[in-house]
DNA sequence: GGAAGAAGTGAAGCACCATTCAGAGCTTCC
DNA sequence: GGAAGCTCTGAATGGTGCTTCACTTCTTCC
């Protein structure tokens, strides 16, 4: 035994494989999945393309990464904030709000997250976690039905709608991304949610 | 001058066309953009692989066409539909309807055109046909709006939410493709298609 | 210092497909 | 019949990009 791992080494290795799956984020929100070749990731992150196999088996298994880690965090946040406090119709509305806020944050990101063309186990990962957000939202609906705020309705499929209708806006915004009407975009996009679930319209 | 097509030629080449385009739908219905290989379309139609080439000139202007053929009928009936007579709420509803049974009949095929991972060329054909459903889904909301049926809102939005929620819903229909239960799906479908515009509840 | 063993390199290997092309087989029309 | 010109074929070609591997560089520990 005249070799092993220190911590400090442990930890540098850790964070090799971090700044590899930041810099292919980054790559995949600048030009889409299809363009982000193991060179150009490995030219981003500064290693050569051989040693992306040091930290993932594949490419592949980057891109699931790199998928897992972005929507993790997204669904999380989501999540946070149907479940503060508030009733669930304001927590619907908020839900949407920061979604989509964050989503025109890093449209390029959240097209690749939503929409864009990918590998076919980036593709069962997108569906894994758009089920997820229907979860979040047809929860929060089921809630509103529970408190008499909304009308009888099939949470699951108002959740798809939702889920649906949000990517669609933020995927293509009515075509020019015109940065002063987005506080314009956010309010039809919640009124728009709101109405979907059947939300009386305030007063 | 020794060779001149004769009509009764000229048709046999369009028909072994159209034929070639009918066979590459199929495939694409049935196994996706990325599993319909050259190979495999000019096998489906009974041609070799080399023949495709008489008919177009690379594969992805045959992916397009596939597209177009298929999206075209689509795009065609809903407006249709949204153009027929009767109020704009009750057209919408007629629209939404018969847009979501079509793609439930061929839902193979329905999931190729509005989601299934695609090269470039198909996904900007897509692109262009989600916007011409917007239109019309914008154009007869507008009219609701204008007859007093609906709230004030941007229509845009609205269109792209529908567009967005019914391909959400038909894509992933509930995780189970249960047959019995496609009628219900459609009336939870067309009610809160309904909600979304902002259309008063049946009484 | 030096042996043992890991991480990092990047050019070569390899698989996968779209595309080409030289030749075979048809169709037209004199 | 036969020349001219077309369609069709399918194996060979070529490009792209993931993956491998012999080698170099770095780290650990006696």
């Amino acid at each position: 035994m005249a070799y092993r791992k220190t911590p400090a080494e442990i930890r540098r290795l850790e964070s090799a494989r971090d700044h590899l799956v930041a810099r292919a984020t980054e790559v995949v929100a600048e030009v889409g999945w299809a363009q982000a070749s193991v060179t150009a990731v490995a030219d981003a992150a500064g290693i050569a393309a051989g040693s992306v196999y040091q930290h993932f088996p594949s490419k592949a298994a980057l891109a699931v990464e790199v998928f897992r880690r972005a929507s993790g965090h997204e669904v999380e946040v989501l999540g946070e904030v149907l479940r503060s406090e508030g009733d669930p119709v304001e927590r619907l509305a908020r839900g949407v709000e920061t979604f989509a806020r964050r989503a025109l944050e890093n449209r390029g990101l959240a097209y690749a997250l939503l929409a864009a063309p990918a590998e076919p186990a980036v593709g069962a990962e997108r569906l894994a976690y758009r089920l997820r957000y229907r979860a979040l939202f047809a929860e929060t609906v089921e809630q509103g039905m529970a408190a008499g705020l909304l009308p009888p309705q099939d949470g699951r499929v108002t959740a798809a709608a939702l889920t649906g209708a949000i990517g669609e806006v933020l995927v293509d915004p009515l075509g020019t991304p015109d940065e002063g009407s987005t506080e314009e975009l956010l309010v039809e996009l919640v009124a728009m949610a709101l109405r979907c679930a059947g939300a009386e319209p305030a007063p």
